[in-house]
DNA sequence: TGAGTATGGATAGCAAAACTATCCACTACG
DNA sequence: CGTAGTGGATAGTTTTGCTATCCATACTCA
């Protein structure tokens, strides 16, 4: 496949195309002639999972280096550690992280009996969000305000990831529906929250009357 | 106050403080002569709030216009309504959307007995994440699914706006609220849920061996 | 076979966003 | 009185994410 079809499949112009390739986020093409090159299936895919990170989930291109990084380079390690590296790479470095923050985090994921890495997804993003929190929210959220937030969340990811859940075939597919389920699925939880918020105001106003 | 104190209390240079300024995210002092202005406690709150929502959230200056506007603009409609408005202004216009999935939002409210305006916050950027899942996403979501979504969303709503909830007293600082604790516990929601995850897919395939 | 278009690779240019710096006429303060 | 600070305007800077141009070569098809 030449560059023009690579473009004219995914809707991607060629100088974008180029830039990827520039910039690590697309493998060359293999080269057949001194200014001739050979574009794949794979191509096509890589090519549309950027799009869809880049103009959905509006990830910056030095993410999406970090992203293709954990995707191209599935180390000897266990299938969920992949899976947590790749998410991982997902959220760019996290602002400025408390001790207390941190502590908070260590102490709710054991009493919620997860067993996850320190440097797993979430773990800091998390440990940065409560730092936040801390900085601007008038109330301290106290660890059993936490855990109601953890087992939500359980509840989530057990309805999200099923029982007989398995893995893809080859492990870049799994990499890849975790990165794009991540990104796809959290705007829609998050507006289905603010709806809910909506109503219950609504509501809890309307009692009041 | 003058600007040099606000400069000092808030810890934003200056020049920032006036391009602030010129781009209306923040009033102008009241002039004591012409080339002198005087700034109160009200540019102190609304100068933290403007860095808590670049520099904690991410926004950009456009979407935070769109924000000051509905803070500073508490027309005579219902308090809720002014909630749903200060939400919806957070999320800078969504994507595309399709029927299908306008449709499944327009259900989905109705199954879930919620009483929410089709224009509120969340309502839109929903209808534009189920458009992206549509093209994106190889299984589509089936109405039960996204009513397990509502109902989890229903139970954070409940557990973050308790019982005994009451608006603020101004209904600015309600709003204000309602923005900053969006901001703030989004990142921690969804924090939690990639842990969340991140076990799962640990205990899934543990089991499995 | 040769005219015209396409290609890969490099380099330069461009537009938007969010500041940042400079300037100027003035004022406030010690 | 003089030095530092101020409000307002205008111009410059940096980063990001593309686009556009160039050139030597190669493919295409009349």
């Amino acid at each position: 496949m030449k560059i023009s079809e690579l473009s004219r499949t995914t809707g991607t112009p060629i100088p974008t195309i180029k830039y990827y390739i520039r910039e690590g986020l697309l493998a060359r093409g293999t080269p057949t002639a001194t200014n001739q090159a050979d574009y794949d299936e794979s191509h096509v895919q890589r090519l549309r999972l950027i799009r869809v990170l880049r103009e959905v989930a509006d990830l910056s291109v030095a993410t999406l280096t970090q992203v293709v990084a954990a995707l191209d380079h599935p180390e000897a390690r266990a299938r969920a550690d992949h899976v947590a590296t790749a998410l991982r790479s997902l959220s760019p470095e996290p602002g400025p992280i408390s001790e207390r923050s941190l502590d908070s985090v260590a102490n709710l994921v054991d009493r919620l009996g997860w067993e996850v890495d320190e440097d797993c997804a979430g773990y800091q993003s998390l440990a940065a969000a409560l730092t936040a929190l801390e900085e601007h929210w008038p109330s301290p959220l106290t660890l059993d305000q936490l855990m109601t937030y953890g087992r939500i969340a359980e509840r989530l990811a057990s309805f999200e990831i099923p029982e007989d859940w398995n893995p893809s075939e080859s492990a870049n597919d799994a990499l890849t529906y975790a990165v794009l389920g991540t990104v796809l699925f959290e705007p829609v939880i998050l507006s289905l929250r603010r709806l809910a918020h909506v109503d219950r105001h609504r509501r809890l106003i309307a009692d009041r009357l």
